[in-house]
DNA sequence: GACAGGCTAGGACAGTTGTCCTAGTCTTTC
DNA sequence: GAAAGACTAGGACAACTGTCCTAGCCTGTC
């Protein structure tokens, strides 16, 4: 049904599957429903769901790069980049009002498994801060980048979470108009 | 070993073991073990799970109203007040660093579960959000009121998805700061 | 002291979980 | 065509899940 081999076939749909329902909620027989192989023959390709969750995680850091190195040639300025990351709340919204955002949604939920994989989760959310801090520097705030990238990062999460709880996409195109009137209206100072 | 009836013993052991381990991942035999109470005995004080989360939900719901009501009268000035608020951020930040916001992390795993007390645990949210609204509005900021809160409410929910995804109380520190320093400036007109 | 009802322990129940084994089928290489 | 290794289906396995039943215990009331 899928494509590529069997193993990528796994991380495509558990890597679907963590998101939707979350990676405790999934069970191998949920992703061998999708992938359409018997559960047991799991063994040969990932030891344990761990493992599995893993793949996933590299996956999820993988694509993200690409996507960071993507809007770098997309935005011709540092803040026509940072809108592009600002306006996922909308492009992805039909998952996000159901799912709520992939990575921080996955961050918590390992968090409280004290999951030993947390950390390795957690650098999707460091490929953002490090990306947007560079944004910021080439803007001229190299000594506030950190700062401000947190303060962008923090932003999306907050709105992703209450809209999808109150499941208002109103309220959250309102948000990233904001958003984006707030970066326009930084100062960009010279480096 | 714990206080109050039985009943109310299941509840207070459920709401403690939902926030730190979410819903699904909690047993029946995990809350059995805290209240020391044999498994198959649930059923007398709750038919169902679900019947539980209800309790739970219900429970949180009452303490929030208290609390709410408490600052209003600890709180001078509706300013005041609203730093009640983001204060819990460090007055939590013990459990928050490992578990998160409760309130959020109950209402984005229910969501992903689309589980029929979703629209219930949002009411959290709503009674947070309704209680700003009218400290905003006693600020003179009639027309913004329910704008300003959903900022507020955002803002905590991002600040504790990051501190809790890094680990991070300076950051934490700084924020709340940061939010207390913005509403000083916000203007109090006059109603 | 008999009786009723609230409450309990213990276990049965069918279903699901992650893991692992075995036997067999393909595909490749010589 | 034979041998080897990658890959697969199916099922066994013990542990656990939420639910539900039964028998018995306590604490009241008549």
């Amino acid at each position: 049904m899928g494509q590529g081999t069997t193993r990528q076939q796994i991380v495509d749909a558990a890597d679907e599957l963590f998101y939707r329902q979350g990676f405790e909620q999934t069970s191998f027989a949920d992703i061998a429903k999708v992938v359409n192989i018997s559960r047991g023959n799991f063994y040969h390709h990932f030891k344990t769901k761990d493992d599995i969750l893993d793949a996933v995680i590299q996956a999820r850091l993988d694509r993200t790069q690409h996507m960071l190195a993507d809007w770098e040639q997309e935005g011709a300025t540092p803040k026509a980049r940072i809108k592009c990351y600002i306006r996922i709340l909308l492009t992805n919204w039909s998952m996000i009002k159901d799912y709520g955002c992939p990575v921080g949604t996955l961050c918590t939920e390992l968090a409280k498994l004290n999951h030993a994989s947390r950390a390795e989760a957690n650098k999707v959310f460091t490929l953002f801060r490090v990306w947007l801090g560079n944004q910021f520097k080439w803007l001229g705030h190299a000594q506030d980048a950190d700062r401000l990238a947190m303060q962008v990062l923090s932003w999306s999460q907050g709105v992703a979470t209450l809209g999808n709880a109150f499941d208002d996409y109103d309220y959250v195109k309102q948000e990233v108009d904001e958003m984006c009137d707030w970066l326009d209206a930084l100062p960009v100072g010279t480096a």
